[in-house]
DNA sequence: GCGACAG
DNA sequence: ATCTTGTCGC
């Protein structure tokens, strides 16, 4: 773990080589993670849910309490939530076949934003989908659900603003590992039926504050369920 | 130089 | 991320 931004900086660029960007990835995967992280002061839960590619329902998951480690700094989010999400994915019974992250991938000052860098160290393949503006420019998509524009960064095209929903702000898309731009957002329209974020980011985002807020056991809490016989 | 800045 | 009431709308 570095301890400065200028050794966290470094890390992101000598793992940047390591991405996969020929594509174009899993286009109908059938077990889709969600990761998400919630704090509390210096306390952290994170939490990993797999939903059914084809129904969206839960399959299974998996949270885990932490430390915060490293402040955010923006640029420098993966240092302070990658640990945590790594230690709950290992603990998932089944790999997953494609991890949509809470942020950004490409789409970062050195293109190597929380879902590069999830991507390259597990291997899995990973989209990001940010709620906010990062980096980059863009025009405003149509309104209807399905439009988009290009979000682009030193000339480059580094991730799509999509709109999930008619008449709805758009989310910011961008390929992680292992998956091209037209799938991820393929992807995420698959997984935005409903609402605005995609049903992964949000089944994990509630995972992680009721880790946070339930008195569970210190360690995890998941669907490692206890069959309880008798 | 100053401000902005995923979560 | 988190702090926070009411409010407009399906």
């Amino acid at each position: 773990m570095p301890r400065t931004v200028l050794e966290a900086e470094a890390i992101q660029d000598e793992l940047r080589p390591l991405l996969d960007l020929t594509g174009p990835g899993p286009r109908d995967p059938a077990r889709i993670a969600g990761v998400d992280v919630a704090y509390d002061g210096d306390r952290l839960a994170a939490a990993v849910t797999v939903l059914d590619g084809t129904t969206l329902e839960v399959v299974e998951e998996v949270a885990v309490h932490g430390r915060v480690a490293f402040d955010y700094v923006p640029g420098l989010l993966a240092f302070r939530e990658l640990p945590a999400l790594l230690d709950a994915l290992d603990r998932l019974s089944a790999l997953p076949d494609l991890v949509v992250c809470d942020g950004y991938g490409l789409a970062h000052p050195r293109r190597f934003g929380l879902a590069c860098h999830l991507g390259v160290l597990t291997g899995l393949p990973a989209i990001g989908v940010g709620k906010t503006a990062f980096v980059g420019t863009y025009d405003e998509p149509g309104p209807e659900r399905g439009s988009w524009s290009d979000l682009r960064l030193d000339g480059d095209v580094v991730g799509r603003v999509l709109r999930t929903r008619d008449g709805v702000k758009p989310v910011f898309v961008s390929a992680g590992h292992r998956v091209d731009l037209d799938t991820a957002c393929h992807n995420v329209l698959n997984l935005t039926l409903r609402y605005r974020l995609p049903e992964t980011t949000r089944a994990a985002d509630r995972l992680s504050r009721r880790m946070l807020t339930e008195n569970c056991r210190p360690g995890l809490m998941g669907s490692e369920r206890h069959d309880e016989m008798g």
